[in-house]
DNA sequence: CTGAAAGCGCTTACAG
DNA sequence: CTGAAAGCGCTTACAG
């Protein structure tokens, strides 16, 4: 058995006073003489204490910790998300318990579940496909909580999301400018709201022939799919990709089939990952603002926690393009310009 | 003010029996009428009971949480490791408080005490260059502890690491086997014990002239470096990378300066970034087996919980060396065979 | 089998 | 200013 830890009541017998007085010295928290004041922290110094924030929790029924729960970690996107999120807690005196829901529901579920019973003081969502059970039973809950992106609306939460609308409005807009018109999207979860959201604008957007591609998690079928996109006269010339993971599968089958980038096709990936100015040639990508959104989720739950009643916030946080060498003219324009020369 | 949620209390009180006893059902402890079961097993459900996790842990002094202190997230190695913690804390029916040091021994030491004040369970500590203050400090709370990697041996801890000696072996047979003898390694942190033993087993390598060069933060000095190490009748003909971030500066570095690869110099890069098959030519690696990691991690801190006086295990981890396109014979041996034909 | 009671280590009104 | 006491929501010997 582990030997037990001196407590506050160890401390206040050493110093000579009451619990209370104790605790009162420790917490900066009401008036106490000097002297005593000095009995106390020499006591504790002296058996070093360390006050046990699990007792503290239960009586003030407050943890100062706050749950996240986020589908995975080890993508561009979440682990810069994730570190984020952590480097915050810091500064906002909070603890952080995370959990993993794979993007499961169920899973999603059970473990939003077992974060209230530890008695979060906040939750931070990035919710799977299927969020609803969740969201309910936080929402009935009562505890405060911020859904970060991949849902657009919820009145019974703060959300923080990305303008998915605008981004993919850039993308179009950047594509179409160098001419393109067939345009396929390559999306990893066609169920998301998110990559709903990007499908709608994309289907809606005037002057392109859009296609969209849904690929399985071995992206087996990819190379098969892509050769037949990509070759015909109806052939794609520019190609969006959703994710890193699902970038890198894309130009890893697309140099299988001999496909040259931008002189054959054109990519704009969404996400930044970190190898996205160094592959040949650099990626054109929409970054995320990862710092900038866990700030905000912070500030909000903060907010919330402080004055449950106040009216929800929605915050919307722009994606940025950023131009690079994947992305230029179709070769048939090009062709075009030649032959008129 | 927070509605508050129902206790044990409520329930024992709608169910018609003692707090014991409905304690008893809920945990599936101690004997108890089928009657009586019932009755408390409605009663949790018809008032939505969920048991406060706080509570129980002050009172049984033990939380079945673990804490977690890592240097960052957000770097291939990582952010894979931190994902494999996670997703094993399921298995072992704990949560996880994760804090970040990032790298800084003071914070490192408060953080690992704030998890300490949370009367965390157990500790997986992935170190800071000097851990000396935060071990001395784990040691002293008698807290189970498994230190993963950077930490060469500590009686005091269960230690999980990387036969880093045996992966720089492997790499330098690699390379002395297609023909090099000038190598450069290029490192991030030249304190870290990880890097001191590659350093000194490339040091002692016979048949090699070994260089080391130490890059700062913001890589700025990387083009003058190697581009100096890499002319002349001395120019060394491979370079070893020690982490992710490093190879990718590495590579850029190269590609502004217009050196190839393999062709000028070969690349060898410790850590397996997602993009590591990705960029042309795909990097020989060493993979570091971070599943593994976590699981040997997770156990071992499982069995000191529940074994305090069991003696300290050292689990030591072999790397897989993966070779890919970026190593071949150095330009000079080619040359040279070519010209005796 | 069951209940009454002590106690985990704190904080916080409440008297004095 | 200070101390005695209640209580946060549980678990767990201990009687019966």
């Amino acid at each position: 058995m582990r030997k037990s830890l001196p407590t506050l009541r160890d401390v206040a017998l050493r110093a000579g006073v009451s619990i209370g007085t104790a605790s009162h010295v420790l917490n900066g928290k009401g008036i106490v003489s000097d002297a005593r004041r000095d009995l106390v922290l020499r006591a504790a110094t002296d058996i070093g204490y360390r006050a046990n924030r699990v007792a503290r929790s239960l009586r003030q029924r407050r943890t100062h910790v706050v749950g996240f729960c986020a589908p995975m970690i080890s993508s561009a996107y979440f682990s810069a998300f994730t570190e984020a999120v952590h480097e915050h807690s810091a500064v906002f005196e909070h603890h952080v318990m995370q959990v993993l829901s794979g993007g499961d529901p169920v899973q999603e579920f059970e473990r939003v579940e077992s974060l209230l019973s530890r008695q979060v003081d906040g939750i931070i969502l990035m919710p799977s496909a299927q969020p609803a059970a969740t969201l309910d039973l936080i929402a009935q809950s009562h505890v405060p909580a911020v859904i970060v992106d991949r849902i657009l609306a919820d009145e019974r939460f703060d959300i923080v999301l990305l303008d998915h609308e605008a981004a993919m409005r850039d993308v179009i807009a950047h594509l179409v400018g160098l001419g393109h018109e067939r345009i396929l999207f390559i999306v990893r979860h066609p169920d998301l709201v998110t990559t709903r959201v990007r499908i709608a604008t994309l289907l809606a957007a005037d002057g392109i022939k859009p296609e969209i591609l849904a690929t399985t998690n071995e992206h087996n079928d990819l190379p098969a799919a892509l050769s037949e996109r990509l070759s015909g006269r109806d052939a794609v010339t520019a190609i969006i990709t959703s994710n890193s993971i699902n970038t890198l599968w894309t130009l890893r089958t697309l140099r299988g089939l001999g496909i040259g980038i931008p002189d054959d096709v054109s990519i704009v990936a969404f996400d930044e990952p970190a190898w996205g100015e160094l592959v040949e040639p650099p990626l054109t990508v929409v970054r995320q603002p990862t710092g900038a959104i866990a700030g905000s989720a912070w500030r909000l739950l903060m907010e919330r926690i402080a004055a449950a009643a106040s009216p929800r916030s929605h915050i919307m946080l722009r994606n940025e393009l950023i131009v690079r060498g994947s992305t230029s003219e179709p070769r048939r324009s090009r062709q075009a310009r030649r032959s008129v020369r």
